[in-house]
DNA sequence: GCAGCTTGCTTGAGAAATTTAGCGGACAGC
DNA sequence: GCTGTCCGCTAAATTTCTCAAGCAAGCTGC
């Protein structure tokens, strides 16, 4: 399609539908060509629903299909349903961390780091399995 | 209810309640504490729901978040949640770089991590309980 | 004019997902 | 002993989401 994005939305008082419905209706898309966009993961009766406010917290990753076949920012959504608050525009990416990437690394000692191996070791000594 | 079902050690069909269950043990995380890293996304509830099965498609972002809660690839998930069809083996592991943290020395197959996580929470379990 | 077809949207029922509130058990401190 | 807190779990209530219609409006050819 034609890039034309001459959408001037103002993250002002619209609410979640209203904000999807102007969008939509400004890209002259109807409801079954953004189901269709979306790859069917928005059916066009749920964006209906969803324009009318019927829905008041659609899960993130339908808000982020719609982001995608808008092209609008993903943020804008998840602020307007009420998924980050406010959103004061310095901190829109870059939220709390930390916290997540914690377990991550890992808390293994290092008998069980020495036990895991040797059980790698015996695993891959073995494999002449297929399945899968 | 009680159901013992086949607790088959064959990490290939683990499934997604299996998996999480074993990775969270693993971890020695509680389910309320897997909550509250997750910021909440998750309820202790809803996970317990999750590892026993109850649950058959929990919505990407949750798995997204465990993801990131657990330290293991997102694709493993999403898979093992029914929204991508099975990969083969060799697909998974060149995939992308999110590999298993806890034991990111190796590039381990999905099989292996499955494998090894069983295994680990094998060896704590006869090492002792929790001292909290 | 009006049948038949298509396109755009809406609706309602029902199946799932997700949250809230609460249970009984284990364990520490008093 | 009690008391409080944490654990995993669950039943029930709420909410999201899907699916199968339905309605109105704009065609087309007759």
């Amino acid at each position: 399609m034609t890039g034309k994005e001459s959408v001037t939305n103002k993250p002002t008082g619209q609410t979640l539908g209203e904000y999807l419905a102007n969008v939509r209706t400004s890209k002259q898309l109807s409801l079954r060509e953004v189901e269709e966009a979306a790859g069917g993961i928005v059916s066009n009766a749920y964006l209906s629903q969803l324009e009318h406010g019927r829905i008041n917290k659609p899960s993130p990753n339908i808000l982020h299909s719609l982001a995608q076949v808008y092209g609008v920012p993903y943020e804008t959504l998840m602020e307007k349903a009420g998924y980050i608050a406010a959103a004061t525009p310095d901190q829109t990416a870059s939220r709390r961390h930390g916290r997540v990437a914690t377990f991550a690394k890992d808390n293994l000692t290092k008998e069980e780091e020495e036990a895991l191996l040797e059980y790698l070791a015996f695993l891959r000594s073995k494999k002449g399995k297929r399945s899968l």
